[in-house]
DNA sequence: TTGTAGGCGTTATCAG
DNA sequence: CTGATAACGCCTACAA
């Protein structure tokens, strides 16, 4: 019976030319190797199932047909489509689009496509296009921060799709994240400030709405200033956007307060490069007048006049070892990567100890 | 690992409730709603084909399973993929981020997803990528440039993928490309650069090495000049790579040579913000002693102490209106949209009229 | 408006 | 090692 359907499905070859009429398929291949279609599967998928000289022969066949296999079929059949996603923010900031390209390299590498979407920090758009890809089939899902929406659990369940969180570290959820620690990152750059003897401190960042990263980084500032009883004071306290001009804007703005900070602690790249392009405008010294200091490292901040203290993270290594990670686990293969990825703080020109006239400290304690 | 993997792998069902085994599908969503599995497929694809009774009965039953539908299967039963696979050459540049960001958005808009590589400006690789998204059943193809591998027609041909070559126009191949016209943005640029009197002239440029735009973009210049009966000497012509300090290099070594450049065009914005750093290091005032202008607009380049000249071009523009024309093709719908983009030469700062002393142009003409 | 019955292109389970 | 043949989960003529 399935003869005589195919024989109907083909619309006939007028041109009497044994050329592909429309579309060549394994069984295509397979009729003109003169195998069963079994066969010329596991030329492909096993090829040491299959002896040399009908692998010579299938090969040749196919690129003959110019076959491409198809993976929707296939995927149907294994249920594994070789498909990971990843669900990102925003790719416009530098750490994002780097940690994509590794991730894109490192699933290539070994026959992995990467389904991506970008959800705008918004929980709730980031639970449908992790849906959209669970129905895509992917056999993989690659998240940003531990902060989801409610039902992506039991929406995950079901399916078991195994899950990376990236760009968070913390001890106590090892294992299902890859990142750096957040909050102790700036705890540590924080305190280096402390050692150089600022006091008065000032917080130039972004929203934390649905951002545990930069909400976690917050915390550990506030923790490393009160251990030494120091609090930042809320007209210290600058939240905006994104963006260099929000960094000049906001950077004014806090300068612009009593007491009058010695280190601006900036929560992203930009800010950090629009609070020290806004001290150019002010005519302030960095770092005597004051210091600033931003977080992820971005190349300009070492080629301004005044090079920008910050800390890099490696978002390439954040990307490849969640790549490394989901594959391993799909192809039951152990693996042993860092959980915790590597954090640097780069001292450069523009941190350094108050001034003594700047600083209050000596007044107010 | 095991013993993770193991106790997430199979939660045992403690209670003992009929629900789901252990993966819901079409058929059981049909029986839970007392309808045909032909019912629930039009329920969702077709809804008006199907009386608001059943269509209520089998909403809850789908919603009662948690039933995710298949993709794969149904895009093996229709041919469609509602998948769009898009090859840059990388994400680490802001325009491509800005564009892949904007492709992304207008797919998921209209229920597509993306599927993303990047060919690093290695033909052979896109070719590659290309041909393993046609593997996983892309409906469409975005690209970057119009020089690809020879063989890629033959591969489209018998899948007749309809693909957008992004980033690129000319009016020679109206249709198949959307982007800016390289060639007279910067034509026009150098126009602007000769009319503001400026004579000697250098490039300070990343390889041409498969790109096909940064390519057009110098020969516009060169056509501009040529025009004036003026040509780039050749120690005036830096090639490098793309970044920062790069141009920084770059333009330190054609400031050295003889006559000394009194504007120096660059092929994009890092390279021009290198340049105009080490303008300062090296004691230049900009405009004054040399003029210098990019390509691209990044926002720092408007918050240098000063501003750099450049032209801008509409990335996300070019994404949407690739992801928009890709979709109307593929549903068949009349679509109008332009196929050269807007770009716009914004003058700030950092370019000018040649100083007098600085311009050996009195003497050589 | 609803149900029945292949079929989409591969893989996988069996025998030979 | 190779060849039939039944899935895989959904869609869609065709019938009712």
């Amino acid at each position: 019976m399935s003869t005589q359907g195919s024989s109907e499905k083909k619309p006939p070859n007028h041109a009497g030319q044994p050329r592909q009429s429309s579309l060549a398929g394994l069984r295509e291949v397979a009729v003109a190797a003169h195998v069963s279609t079994a066969t010329v599967s596991r030329a492909i998928n096993t090829p040491h199932l299959v002896s040399p000289k009908l692998r010579e022969r299938i090969h040749q066949a196919i690129d003959q047909l110019g076959w491409v296999p198809d993976g929707t079929a296939r995927a149907l059949a294994t249920k594994r489509s070789y498909t990971i996603g990843a669900v990102f923010p925003t790719l416009t900031h530098g750490d994002f689009a780097r940690a994509t390209t590794a991730i894109q390299q490192e699933l290539q590498a070994r026959g992995y496509t990467l389904l991506l979407a970008c959800s705008d920090y918004d929980l709730e758009q980031e639970f449908q296009q992790i849906k959209k890809f669970i129905e895509r089939g992917v056999d993989g899902l690659i998240l940003v921060g531990e902060n989801h929406h409610p039902d992506l659990d039991k929406l995950l369940a079901r399916r078991s799709v195994p899950i990376i969180n990236t760009f968070v570290y913390s001890p106590q959820t090892h294992g299902t994240c890859i990142g750096p620690d957040n909050r102790k990152l700036f705890f540590d750059m924080t305190r280096y400030l402390i050692e150089m003897g600022h006091v008065v401190f000032a917080i130039v960042a972004q929203s934390v709405q649905n951002n545990d990263r930069a909400e976690a980084r917050l915390q550990g500032i506030q923790d490393a200033l009160a251990e030494e009883g120091i609090a930042v004071r809320p007209q210290h306290f600058a939240i905006g956007q994104w963006s260099i001009s929000e960094g000049r804007h906001l950077f004014r703005q806090v300068m612009a307060t009593q007491p009058r900070p010695t280190a601006v602690i900036c929560g992203n790249p930009y800010l950090a490069v629009g609070a020290y392009l806004e001290s150019i405008s002010m005519g302030l010294e960095v770092p005597q007048d004051v210091s600033i200091v931003g977080y992820d490292d971005i190349e300009v901040m070492n080629h301004l006049p005044v090079s920008l203290t910050t800390v890099r993270v490696q978002s390439e290594q954040v990307g490849r070892n969640a790549a490394r990670y989901l594959m391993a686990r799909l192809e039951d293969e152990a693996i042993d990567i860092p959980f915790q990825c590597d954090t640097e703080i780069v001292i450069r020109a523009s941190s350094g100890p108050p001034s003594r006239k700047n600083n209050p400290a000596s007044l107010s304690l």
